[in-house]
DNA sequence: GACTGCCTTGTTTTT
DNA sequence: CAAGGCAGTC
């Protein structure tokens, strides 16, 4: 049953389609006229060019309502597609909340992965999968990856496996299949990538599982090879909208393409200056190529913003001006006041987490001059995830409330991947990675030895590793503890899985098609529940005693996240249904309570807003990262330039940039020039604050005497506006900010008390000789234990020996 | 077969 | 500096 069932008379009929145009239309009082031509102009080919908060999601709600409200389509006949669960999430409630009732029938609302799942289930066998295919994360793959890379003899150490994962994936977003790799990619991975790409896709079809970049892969392959089908979706999605177009990498686009062929009613929103995500495969060519893949498509330009002050706009403006060949937009906004951009430098890292820590406090009692604001106003962004550890550090010092947003992941846990791989083997036979997974998990006494016998039996019969251990078993080919354990293993597969009543799937029809829901499963007597099952699962197995026995200090930590885990399962139908919601679902949204300070990447802020937004680490090197611009050159530091005027078109009323001079990183102090981004900022809409710092001299005391006078002279210098200009002219660079704790750590070390050649003792290793001195490692060749590396204090000079 | 401890290695960003 | 991988040992 769907929701318009009840409606059905209004399908065909003119008069009452007419009647739905009649209704009221309060969703587009309001709207802007660009946004209003976004919503209105139904048919055909749209581009909406949407500014940082210039409300698209607005428009794009609006649209969804009034393709409804008109009756050209159902609800469950539009397709709309975001990219990540929080965005289709949203887009569901304001579509709910605009309509004035709660939307239960927009099927077809989701991320690219989700929706591709849901097709990709209907036509497994087309992929020649079987509809219950698992998702395998990125650990599983990367372990099938060493097994095939290992197998073909393969030095894993010069040919990692994670780069040849990234190739892989790479491959994937470019909708390439094994057989499809072009010349140009013949020497990738030693000139072995494009087979082993064929053996791991092979292997997968037999462990009837598929990577992420499958989803999509399988589902434009199905539609390029099966015209019918393309054609009934095409018929079905009568409107196709696509949220942060600038995203899609060419598989999407195609997928899209492929769609959107018949009636080309496809409306994509996007903004070119805010395409952050090619590394992972996304073509900004998509969305500047629109108007000439879709021929006839208006374009409209959302350009009014409402979200910032007019100094934070221009200096977004300003920065991102920079950029070449993009589409255009100029923002612009009718609010007058508020506060220039605030940009200050520091002398290392941990003095910029302290100012931030100061300042976040002081604007929530609202002592700077300004409006009070409220932690949850407040949000940190930074280039990469380990800045956070400076801003946690300090924050939990001072007691300040923070979240970090995009952390470690909860399903990313070994235990819940346990738990998991054991659900895996239970619903899927077929997943010899999860058997794998768990087969000695917790102990069981079937170590390689033991494992390398069910991998055999296995190969040998054809079959699956729950198989191969069961022909084992019937052989007696495994005595003692090990072939017992198995054997108990086996049973308990048995029974777990004779509780389970796993789903039938529907044929794809169109019926199917209709309630386009989950998909429709045929289930047994209920012996269990499926909660009741996965605690089964778990005691039976021992895993659960397995942490209750463990007396490491984490063990309760993580029983209890198995706790939180079954609890999970409650809000699903079936177990198929849970793991496939964890292996789309990555974000973990747990909205504490209480006011915090939000952390998070620059990445995870597309999208979001915050009143107060502090943006530190602007250093060459670290932003714009190094990394993007050595591997991709102008085209890295362009993406990176953008990731810039994400950042501060985050901010409504405050935006601080900052800059350390001095910043530990990989455990050495290093030195850095502020970001070239700064200097791309227009001045005028640019306040330089003073870091209390250097004047209240509390980093001055702890610095070596010799370069105190240094850092003082260079004070003012260091914080005026063209400071760097002159530093990176006078080419001084690595002496300019000389690092004191450099120096103080080498002392410590006392390395310079060992001179070259000295003959040394060491507890372990013996007598020996100098070879080499690195700081406060040293080499040593040893008369018995050979050459080694150790560290100078676990070294005495051989005379001092007592004996 | 399991454990310990040493050594290497790596830091973007994530559906 | 951290975690993860590996080798050597019990």
């Amino acid at each position: 049953m769907n929701d318009f069932d009840e409606n059905a008379a209004f399908e065909g009929a003119s008069l009452s389609a007419r009647a739905m145009a009649a209704r009221p239309q309060p969703y587009l009082e309001g709207l802007n006229p660009a946004q209003r031509a976004a919503v209105e102009q139904m048919d055909g080919p749209v581009l909406m060019l949407a500014g940082a908060g210039t409300g698209k999601t607005r428009a794009l709600t609006a649209r969804i309502v009034h393709l409804m409200n008109t009756g050209r389509a159902r609800p469950n006949e539009i397709l709309a597609v975001t990219f990540t669960n929080k965005a289709a999430r949203e887009m569901k409630n304001r579509v709910g909340a605009m309509l004035g009732q709660p939307i239960e029938g927009m099927p077809w609302l989701g991320t690219f992965h989700a929706i591709c799942v849901k097709l990709l289930r209907r036509h497994a066998e087309l992929a020649g999968l079987k509809s219950n295919f698992t998702i395998l994360d990125t650990d599983d793959q990367l372990r099938l990856l060493k097994q095939l890379i290992t197998a073909e003899g393969i030095d894993d150490k010069r040919w990692p496996a994670r780069m040849l994962a990234g190739i892989i994936d790479g491959w994937k977003n470019r909708a390439l299949t094994p057989d499809k790799i072009p010349a140009a990619d013949a020497g990738a991975y030693n000139h072995r990538g494009a087979e082993i790409y064929a053996q791991y896709q092979a292997r997968l079809k037999e462990l009837n599982a598929t990577d992420f970049g499958d989803l999509l892969l399988h589902m434009v392959t199905i539609f390029q090879t099966h015209e019918d089908i393309l054609k009934q979706y095409q018929r079905w999605f009568k409107y196709i909208l696509v949220d942060e177009y600038q995203d899609t990498n060419v598989a999407q686009y195609l997928w899209l393409r492929l769609l959107a062929g018949g009636h080309k009613n496809i409306c994509c929103v996007g903004d070119d200056d805010q395409s952050i995500y090619g590394w992972r495969g996304a073509e900004v060519g998509n969305i500047l190529r629109f108007e000439k893949d879709f021929p006839g498509s208006h374009v409209v330009r959302l350009e009014q913003n409402y979200r910032s002050t007019p100094h934070i706009l221009a200096a977004a403006s300003g920065v991102i001006a920079g950029n070449q060949g993009r589409l255009g937009k100029t923002l612009w906004t009718e609010a007058t006041e508020g506060e220039k951009l605030r940009l200050i430098g520091h002398w290392d890292g941990e003095e910029e987490a302290r100012w931030i820590g100061d300042e976040v406090e002081a604007m929530q009692r609202g002592t700077r001059g300004l409006r009070p604001f409220s932690f949850d106003d407040m949000s940190i962004l930074v280039r990469a995830s380990h800045q956070m550890r400076a801003f946690e550090d300090r924050f939990l010092t001072i007691g300040l409330p923070y979240r970090v947003i995009g952390g470690p992941r909860f399903y990313e846990r070994m235990e819940i991947r346990d738990a998991m791989a054991y659900f895996r083997v239970v619903t899927s036979p077929d997943d010899d990675l999860a058997f794998e997974r768990i087969v000695n998990t917790p102990k069981r006494g079937l170590g390689n030895v033991a494992q390398q016998k069910i991998q055999i039996a296995a190969r040998e019969n054809g079959t699956n590793l729950v198989e191969g251990a069961r022909i084992l078993l019937a052989q007696n080919g495994l005595g003692g503890k090990g072939g017992k354990e198995l054997r108990l293993l086996i049973e308990g597969i048995d029974r777990w899985a004779s509780k389970l009543r796993g789903p039938r799937i529907a044929p794809p029809d169109e019926a199917v098609l209709d309630d386009g829901g989950p998909i429709r499963m045929e289930f047994g007597p209920p012996e269990v529940t499926h909660v009741e099952l996965a605690e089964i699962i778990l005691d039976e197995s021992g895993y659960t005693a397995h942490w209750q026995n463990d007396k490491t200090p984490e063990a309760p930590g993580r029983l209890e996240n198995v706790k939180e885990l079954v609890k999970a399962l409650d809000q699903f139908e079936n177990l198929q249904g849970f793991l496939e919601h964890v292996s789309l679902i990555m974000d973990n949204e747990k909205e504490g309570e209480g006011e915090k300070v939000s952390i998070m990447t620059l990445h995870a802020a597309k999208g979001l807003e915050f009143p107060v937004v502090f943006l530190p680490g602007w250093e060459d090197g670290l932003f714009p990262s190094q990394r993007s611009m050595d591997e991709s050159g102008q085209k890295g530091l362009e993406e990176e330039r953008r990731l810039a005027y994400v950042g501060i078109t985050r901010a409504e009323e405050i935006c601080t940039i900052s800059f350390a001079a001095n910043r530990f990183v990989f455990g050495q102090w290093q030195n850095a020039m502020p970001s070239r981004f700064i200097d791309e900022l227009p001045e005028e809409h640019v306040d330089v604050l003073t870091p209390p710092g250097l004047y209240g001299g509390n980093f001055g005391a702890a610095m070596p005497k010799s370069t105190l006078h240094e850092t003082a002279a260079e004070a003012n210098v260091y914080n005026s506006p063209g400071w760097r200009r002159l530093q990176s002219r006078s080419g001084a660079r690595a002496d300019s900010q000389p690092s004191g704790a450099k120096n103080m750590t080498i002392d410590m070390t006392a390395s310079s008390s060992f001179t070259m050649g000295e003959r040394v003792f060491h507890q372990k290793f013996g007598y020996g000789a100098i070879i080499g001195i690195e700081g406060d490692k040293l080499e040593v060749a040893f008369e018995k234990a050979g050459d080694k590396k150790v560290v100078a204090r676990f070294l005495s000079a051989a005379d001092d020996v007592p004996f």
